[in-house]
RNA sequence: GCGGACGUGGUGGAAUUGGUAUACACAACAGACUUAAAAUCUGUCGGCCUAUAGGCCAUGCGGGUUCAAGUCCCGCCGUCCGCACCA
C-alpha cells in the first residue's frame, strides 16, 4: 500500500483511539444522578468471561450501544452498564484440566474480555460494571436468601439429580451423554438430595397472567413462557388398589376419556414403585434402568416407551367388575401432577405407543364430528368430537363429558378437580465449588440454621483443591467446620452453593447502586428500573427470563424493590452462523486456514487438500467455524465490524458472517470518508441554508426513516435508508451546490452516530464542529418535506398489473379513475368489455374489475 | 416426543402489515482509469417468450379466502431454538 492510498482511508486506528479517550475523559456515558431527567435503562445479557468474546457478543452489544446512543442523542439520562456472569462450570473445568484456579482463570477471561469490548467503542458506564463471582455481589444474594427463606419464599426438599457414581459429582443433563457421564463414561444414576428450592410455582398463575401486559415484548417468548407455565384444568382422580387399602392418584385432562381406560402408568420415581420393589428384584432393576437416561425430559420423552407390569391392578370407578393393569413407566415424569396416569390409548399418542407395545386393550370414546366409528390403528385420535361408548356421556362434546364426569366424580368423593401448572420449584442448590455459598449451617442437633447476619458474608475458600473427584468445599474441613449459631457445638456448613441463575436474576437490580451496601438502594432502583430495554439470546427466552420475572417479585416482597417486572422491553437477537468446511476425512478446518482454488473448489491453505464445503452454521469452537472479533477489528476497525453486524440480516434473524459482506462495510466506510475528506474544504461554514429541495426531501425522509426503524430494532432498513442518502449524495458537487451537501453530511454524520461512532465523530470534526456527536441532539426532520405533491400508484384490471400513473396525492376516485382508464395498456386489456367496479385505494392502486 | 420460530433472485435481504414483489447491499459481468494489479468510478443484473411495444411465470410445496396474497386460513416438506444442573 503505498502512502498516497494510505492517505485516502479512514485511518481508523488512530480515530478510534482518539475519540475513544475523549469519550473516557468527558465522562460521556457515564449515567447521571440527575433524577428530574426521563431515564432510559437499556441493558444487554451480561456474558460469561469465557476467555475472548465472540462475534455473537459483538452483534448483541452493537446493538445495545445503538439503542443508548440513540436515546442518549434524543436527551434521555440513559444508563449503559457492563458486568459479568461470573460464577459457573467452565471455570471448574477449567481448574480440574489446566490446573488453573477458578479465580485466577475468571478473572484473567474477564480483564481480556473487557479490553476486547473496550476496543469496540461501546456507550458503556464503566464505573458500574460488576462480577457476580466478587463478595461485593455475592453476599447480598446470600442476605437476601435468607430473607426470602424468613419470607417463606424458599423450602428444602429432595430432587432428584444425575449421579456419576465414578467422580462424585452430580451432572447437568448436557453432561449425560447416551446414559452416561461426559468425563468418567461411567453410567448414570439417578439420586435423591436434599435441596433447596425457590417456590416459583406459588407465582405461576402471576407470571402467567402479567405476560399480558409485557406488550414490548416478542410474542413468541411470551408465548414459549406461557406454555413452559403450562397452565391445565384437570382432574385428580383416586382409584381403589384391589386388594388394597391404599388408593392410586392419578390426575388427568381428559377425564373425558376415562371409559376409554385401559391401563394405569406409574413414574418410576414413584412412592409407590418404590415400595413395591422392595420386594421385586426385577422392578428394582427396571426402575434402576429407567435412571440411567437421566433427568433431561428431552431424552426421557425420546427414549423407547417401556413398562414394567407391578400385578397391581385398579378398579375402573364406573364400570362395575372392570379392573386396570398398573404399570411403571419411564414416560411417567414425577414432577407433573401426581406421577401417575390413567392411559387411554385411543386418544393419546404415547399411551397408545405404549398399549400397542404392551398388548393393552385400545378403546375409542371419541367420534370425530361426522363420522359413525372409529377405529384406532398407530395414530391416536386427539380432535374435536362427541362421545361414544362412554354410557351417560355419549353424545356430549368433549367440553361437556369433561364437565359432566368431573361433576359426578367429585359428588362421589373419587376426586377433586385441580388446576395444574407444568412449572416446576427452582432447584437452587448446586453441588459446586465456583458459585455463590449458600449461608446455612446443619448442627446434628438444632438442624438447619441460617449463617446470623454479624457472620455474613460466607466468602468462598481460595485453598481448594480440585484433584480428587467430588465437590472441593465437600473437602475443605476447615471451611466446612462451623459452630452452631443456636447450639455453639461443631456443625458444618452447607457445602451447596447457588445456581448461577440467581446471580444473573437481579444483576440488573444491582447494577443502579453497584456500591450500595444493601442488595439495592431503594432511591435508585426506583428510578432506573425496569430496564426498558433488554437484549439477548433467544437461547434465554425461558429460564432466565421467568427466574429474573420471578426473584424481582421476590426482591419486592422483602422490600428490595418496588416493581414486578423488571425488563419492559425485550428483543431477542439471532445467531451467527459461518460457513463450514471439512476435510475429506470429515475434520473441521478453521475458516483461516481455507484458500479458493484458481477455478473451482476449495482448498487447505497448507495441505493444498480439496475441502468439503458444509452449509452454515452457528459458529462454535467444536465446528471450527468461528471468526475472532479482534482480528476482525484489528483488520477493518471497530465501526466497520459494528456496521457489518447492523447491515442486511434483520436483528432478531441469524446473521451469517461473510468475508464479502465484511469488506462491503469497510468499503462503505471509506467512502463516505472520503467523500467528506475531499468535499470538506469546498463547503460553506455550518448553518448554511440549501435550496435544493429534491435533495433536502431524500435528506429528511432519510432522518424520519432512520429515526423510525431504530425505534423498531430495523437496524438492517437504517443501514439502507442511509446507503440510500449517501448514494444521491455522492452525486453533489461541493463547488456548485456546498449548502445541500453540508445539510446531506451533517444528517448522514449524526444518523450513523449510534452505528459507526468513531467515523461519525472524525465527520463531525472534518465538517467543523467542536462539540463530539455523542453530545449532539439526534436530527430532526422537515415534516413538510415528506410529503410529496404526486405519487405514482399502480394500475390493476382484474388484479394484474397494467402499469402506474402519476396523479395529485390523495387524489379523488373520479381523477384516478380517468387517468387509469386512459393507460393504453388498461385500454388494450379491457378490450371494450364493460366495467363492473373500479377500487381505488387512495396513494397506493386502482384495480378495475370487468 | 413436546413447545416455539423461520423459508423471497447466484447471495444477505426490502416490501408503509392485504395494495407496483425483488428497495439496499454482496457476488458476477462489461466499460473507464492504470504498464499491470488493487483501489475507485460508470453501467447491466429473477426466469422464459418477443425485433420492439409488451406478454407469461416466479416469494419452500399443495390447496383455500379476496377485486387484490410474500403478507390471512388449512395441510405438507425442510431448517433452527428451548425442554428445567450449559450459560
Amino acid at each position: 500500500m503505498s502512502a498516497e492510498i494510505s492517505h485516502s482511508r479512514f485511518a481508523f486506528k488512530d480515530a478510534e483511539e482518539r475519540w475513544q479517550s475523549l469519550w473516557e475523559t468527558r465522562g460521556c456515558f457515564n449515567a447521571s444522578d440527575d433524577r428530574d431527567r426521563p431515564k432510559y435503562y437499556v441493558l444487554e445479557m451480561f456474558p460469561y468471561p469465557s476467555g475472548r468474546i465472540h462475534m455473537g457478543h459483538v452483534r448483541n452489544y452493537t446493538m445495545g450501544d445503538v439503542v443508548a446512543r440513540y436515546k442518549r442523542a434524543c436527551g434521555f439520562n440513559v444508563l449503559h452498564p457492563m458486568g459479568w456472569d461470573a460464577f459457573g462450570m467452565p471455570a471448574e473445568n477449567a481448574a480440574m484440566e489446566k490446573k488453573v484456579h477458578p479465580a485466577e482463570w475468571t478473572y484473567a477471561n474477564i480483564d481480556t474480555m473487557r479490553r476486547q469490548l473496550k476496543m469496540m467503542g461501546l456507550s458503556i458506564d464503566w464505573s458500574r460494571e460488576i462480577a457476580t463471582c466478587d463478595p461485593n455481589y455475592y453476599q447480598h444474594e446470600q442476605q437476601m436468601f435468607l430473607e426470602y427463606l424468613e419470607a417463606g419464599l424458599i423450602e428444602r426438599r429432595e430432587g432428584w439429580v444425575n449421579w456419576d457414581p465414578v467422580d462424585q459429582t452430580v451432572l447437568a443433563n448436557e453432561q449425560v451423554i447416551d446414559g452416561k457421564g461426559w468425563r468418567s463414561g461411567a453410567a448414570v444414576e439417578k439420586r435423591l438430595l436434599s435441596q433447596w428450592y425457590f417456590k416459583i410455582t406459588d407465582y405461576a398463575q402471576e407470571l402467567l397472567d402479567a405476560l399480558e401486559d409485557l406488550d414490548r415484548w416478542p410474542e413468541k417468548v411470551r408465548l414459549m413462557q406461557a406454555n413452559w407455565i403450562g397452565r391445565s384444568e384437570g382432574l385428580r382422580i383416586s382409584f381403589k388398589i384391589e386388594g388394597q387399602e391404599n388408593r392410586l392418584e392419578v390426575y388427568t385432562t381428559r377425564p373425558d376419556t376415562i371409559f376409554g381406560a385401559s391401563f394405569c402408568a406409574i413414574s418410576p420415581e414413584h412412592p409407590l414403585a418404590a415400595e413395591l420393589a422392595a420386594r421385586d428384584n426385577e422392578l428394582t432393576s427396571f426402575i434402576e434402568m429407567c435412571g440411567q437416561l437421566g433427568t433431561s425430559e428431552a431424552v426421557i420423552e425420546q427414549a423407547e416407551k417401556i413398562g414394567y407390569e407391578t400385578g397391581l391392578r385398579v378398579k375402573h370407578p364406573f364400570i362395575t367388575g372392570k379392573t386396570m393393569p398398573v404399570y411403571v413407566a419411564n414416560f411417567i415424569l414425577m414432577e407433573y401432577g401426581t406421577g401417575a396416569i390413567f392411559g387411554c390409548p385411543a386418544h393419546d399418542q404415547r399411551d397408545l405407543d405404549f398399549a400397542r407395545k404392551y398388548g393393552i386393550d385400545v378403546l375409542p370414546v371419541v367420534l370425530p364430528d361426522g363420522k359413525h366409528d372409529v377405529s384406532i390403528e398407530n395414530e391416536a385420535y386427539v380432535g374435536p368430537g362427541k362421545l361414544t361408548n362412554s354410557e351417560f356421556l355419549n353424545g356430549l362434546s368433549i367440553e361437556d363429558a369433561k364437565a359432566e364426569i368431573t361433576r359426578r366424580i367429585e359428588a362421589a368423593g373419587q376426586g377433586l378437580r385441580e388446576v395444574n401448572f407444568r412449572l416446576r420449584d427452582w432447584g437452587i442448590s448446586r453441588q459446586r465449588y465456583w458459585g455463590c455459598p449458600i449461608p446455612i449451617i446443619h448442627c446434628e442437633d438444632c438442624g438447619i440454621a441460617p449463617v446470623p447476619a454479624a457472620d455474613l458474608p460466607v466468602i468462598l475458600p481460595e485453598d481448594v483443591n480440585f484433584g480428587a473427584p467430588g465437590n472441593p468445599l465437600e473437602r475443605h474441613e476447615d471451611w466446612k467446620t462451623v459452630d452452631c449459631p443456636k447450639c455453639s457445638k461443631p456443625a458444618r456448613r452447607e457445602t451447596d452453593t447457588f445456581d448461577t441463575f440467581m446471580d444473573s436474576s437481579w444483576y440488573y437490580a444491582r447494577f443502579t447502586a453497584p456500591n450500595a451496601d444493601t442488595p439495592t438502594n431503594r432511591d435508585a432502583a426506583d428510578y432506573w428500573l425496569p430496564v426498558d430495554q433488554y437484549i439477548g439470546g433467544i437461547e434465554h427466552a425461558i429460564l432466565h427470563l421467568l427466574y429474573s420475572r420471578f426473584y424481582m417479585r421476590a426482591m419486592t416482597k422483602t422490600g428490595h424493590a418496588g416493581m414486578d417486572e423488571p425488563f419492559t422491553g425485550l428483543f431477542t437477537q439471532g445467531m451467527i452462523c459461518h460457513q463450514t468446511y471439512r476435510t475429506q476425512s470429515g475434520e473441521w478446518v478453521e475458516p483461516a486456514d481455507v484458500v479458493e482454488g484458481d477455478g473451482d473448489g476449495i482448498f487447505h491453505v497448507e495441505t493444498r487438500e480439496p475441502l468439503i464445503v458444509g452449509r452454515s452454521e452457528k459458529m462454535s469452537k467444536s465446528k471450527k467455524n468461528v471468526i475472532d472479533p479482534e482480528d476482525i477489528i484489528k483488520s477493518y476497525g471497530a465501526d466497520t465490524a459494528r456496521w457489518f453486524m447492523l447491515s442486511d440480516s434483520p436483528p432478531d434473524r441469524d446473521l451469517d458472517w461473510t468475508e464479502a459482506g465484511i469488506t462491503g462495510a469497510w468499503r462503505f466506510a471509506n467512502r463516505l470518508w472520503r467523500i467528506a475528506a475531499d468535499a470538506a474544504k469546498n463547503l460553506p461554514e455550518p448553518g448554511a441554508t440549501s435550496q435544493n429541495t429534491e435533495v433536502r426531501r431524500a435528506i429528511h425522509r432519510a432522518i424520519a426513516g432512520v429515526t423510525e426503524d431504530l425505534e423498531a430494532f430495523h437496524f438492517n432498513r437504517s443501514v439502507a435508508r442511509v446507503h440510500e442518502l449517501v448514494n444521491v449524495l455522492s452525486n453533489i458537487d461541493p463547488k456548485t451546490d456546498g449548502e445541500t451537501l453540508r445539510e446531506g453530511l451533517e444528517a448522514v454524520t449524526l444518523l450513523i452516530g449510534p452505528m459507526m461512532p468513531h467515523l461519525a465523530e472524525e465527520l463531525w470534526h472534518t465538517l467543523g464542529h467542536e462539540t463530539p456527536v455523542a453530545e449532539t441532539d439526534w436530527p430532526t426532520f422537515d415534516k413538510s418535506l415528506l410529503i410529496q405533491d404526486t405519487v405514482k400508484i399502480a394500475v390493476q384490471v382484474q388484479g394484474k398489473m397494467r402499469g402506474t400513473v402519476e396523479i395529485a396525492n390523495n387524489a379523488e376516485k373520479p381523477v384516478a379513475e380517468e387517468a387509469a382508464l386512459a393507460l393504453p395498456t388498461v385500454i388494450a386489456s379491457l378490450n371494450g368489455k364493460k366495467i363492473k367496479k373500479i377500487i381505488y385505494v387512495p396513494n397506493r392502486i386502482i384495480n378495475v374489475i370487468h
